[in-house]
Formats: C-alpha cells, sequence, structure tokens
DNA sequence: ACTAAATAGGATATAATTGTCCGATTTAGG
DNA sequence: CCTAAATCGGACAATTATATCCTATTTAGT
C-alpha cells in the first residue's frame, strides 16, 4: 500500500508529535529506536518532512525533531503521505495503466475508485493530533 | 497496490477469459500485444497461473492459453492477487509494524481495516466473466 | 521424419527500493 | 576555544522487483 520510506515517515511524525504535545523535542536515535526503524534510513526520511516543512529539525547539541504546537492538529496524514509518495495512490490506475481515466476506464475502475477515495478521504480527515493522543491513552502502538 | 506481476495478471486473465467465452485459444505473444505487456515477463506470470489452475496452458503448435469455459463466472479476482501477491494486502498493517493484530493495533488500524475490507470484498466478488463482457462490450480497456 | 510454432524454465540483467557509511556542519555547554 | 551531540548530505551497498535471454520440450501439420 504505501512505500516503507512512507511507513516509517508516518510513524516518525507521530512518534514527534506526541512528544512536541508534551513540549519535549525527540532525537532521530530515539525516534529510530521508539518506531523500530533504520537509524540512517529513517534519517533521510525526517530530511524529507523538514524540507517540506512537516517537521522542523534542529541541529547541534540537544537538536532534534518537532513539530509546532499549533500545527499538529491541522496536519494531515495525506500531507505526510504526499511529501513521500507522491501522489500515485490517488492517480494510479488499479490494473496498472498509464493513468487512472475514467473516459477509458480499466475493468475494475469503476469499483476501485471508491475504494482509492476512502483511502484518501481517510488519509486526509486523520490529523497527527489525533494518531498521537491515540498513542499517549495506550491504545495504539508504534512498534510490536 | 498490487505488483507490477499481479497487475499483469489479472489483465492477462481478463484477456484470456475474454477470449476464451468465444472459443478462442490465444498466445502469449497475442496477450502480451493486447496488454501490452513486456513478453517474457508476462510469460512467467502466466506460467504461475497455469501452475495455480487459473488457466491452462497448451504447448505446441496451435497452443496457447485459455480458461476453462464452466470456470470464468467462479473465477474471482481475488484468487489470481492471491496467487500473485499472496496475501500480504489482507494481513499487512498500514504503517508497517510486523502483521496487522487488533490487539496491539497502529494508530490507523481501525480506519484502514475498514477500506482494505472493502478492496478484499471487492475482489472476492468480482468475476473474470464480469470483467471480459466488459471488455467485450467496450465499456471498459486493457491497454492505453 | 521434419519443421515451425508454441510453452516451460533456468540463468542472467536492469531498475527501483531499501538500507548503510562517513565526513561536513551546526550548536550548546564547559 | 574545545568538545560532544546532533542533523545534513553525498556516496555507496544490499535487496527486491521487474525484465530479458536462451535452451529444452511439446505438438500440429506436412
Ligand atoms: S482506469 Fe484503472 S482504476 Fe481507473
Ligand atoms: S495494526 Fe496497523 S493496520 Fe492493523
Amino acid at each position: 500500500m504505501f512505500s516503507k520510506a512512507c511507513e516509517y515517515g508516518i510513524r516518525s511524525a507521530t512518534y514527534i508529535a506526541l512528544n512536541s504535545l508534551e513540549g519535549r523535542r525527540v532525537s532521530l536515535k530515539e525516534i529510530a529506536k521508539e518506531i523500530d526503524s533504520p537509524v540512517a534510513f529513517t534519517a533521510k526520511i525526517l530530511q524529507l518532512l523538514s524540507k517540506n516543512n512537516i517537521v522542523d529539525s534542529v541541529k547541534g547539541a540537544y537538536g532534534g525533531f518537532d513539530i509546532n504546537r499549533t500545527k499538529i492538529d491541522k496536519l494531515m496524514l495525506s500531507e505526510i503521505v504526499n511529501a513521500i509518495d507522491g501522489d500515485k495512490i490517488y492517480v494510479g490506475c488499479g490494473l496498472g495503466l498509464k493513468e487512472c481515466n475514467a473516459d477509458k476506464p480499466c475493468p475494475v475502475h469503476e469499483k476501485f475508485v471508491g475504494i482509492r477515495n476512502d483511502l484518501r478521504k481517510m488519509l486526509e480527515n486523520t490529523s497527527l493530533y489525533e494518531m498521537a493522543t491515540g498513542l499517549e491513552m495506550g491504545l495504539t502502538y508504534l512498534k510490536r
């Protein structure tokens, strides 16, 4: 569904959001440990999220990553997915035709767009705040 | 969503079904041309579908691929996807945790399983017959 | 028997994704 | 000023997915 990079990206952002809500800035090392991801690869993804203004990064001692608190409830999963995987899950055809196009649809088009739209809506309506609070309350997990 | 192999597999099977309904057996070359896929790679996928008893293959001159006519309306997309991509789309966690598990869910689990079940139901309820007749009536396409 | 056309299958090549390593730079604190 | 801790960014390595090539085998027709 999503690339590994995107999965790590969402998990990273969620963990950063959780800590930013509590006023803590977190380091790459801590993030990778808490979401159980390869450190150096996670670094690349965080760079990308930083360039896309999804997370803020601070270099040097006591540096790390955080997210502006006022932004956390406005930041939607769709923005993270878009920054990492682009829009291919929205525009791609389920059967791999050049692009999804209702004027010359593939045999699953009709049924596929419904599911894809549900996915899009889900991503557009799920905020990092919602993700982070579920974690905080011990209802959900970022590793296992 | 699906692997390239799976996309080619579905498109191949649909094209074979269409022709089997009309009593024609089709060759690899023709299939690859009509679904616009790489010939040799498509051959591998057809081998796999053949081993899984989804399509029948006939060697030698005038050989090719077909699907038993009485089977076409019972063959569901889910069987093809399962033969090629396995069950990872059903059991995999949306955020990449070891496996999807409601007892220790990731932050998107609740919303994700709904979408995934819709996808599963769609695949389980869509027959090759349905796919092929849409094609036959010129409503849908396998290449563009 | 021979030939041409077709699938089967193993070996190999290419591309994309995932993952690692290391030096450069930045920064807080002693 | 120095050091330690941290991100940045480029180069590289490993793995997986995609794609190609070639030979063997099968089969209908002549
Ligand atoms: S054309 Fe295939 S999903 Fe829209
Ligand atoms: S645990 Fe992540 S989708 Fe179910």
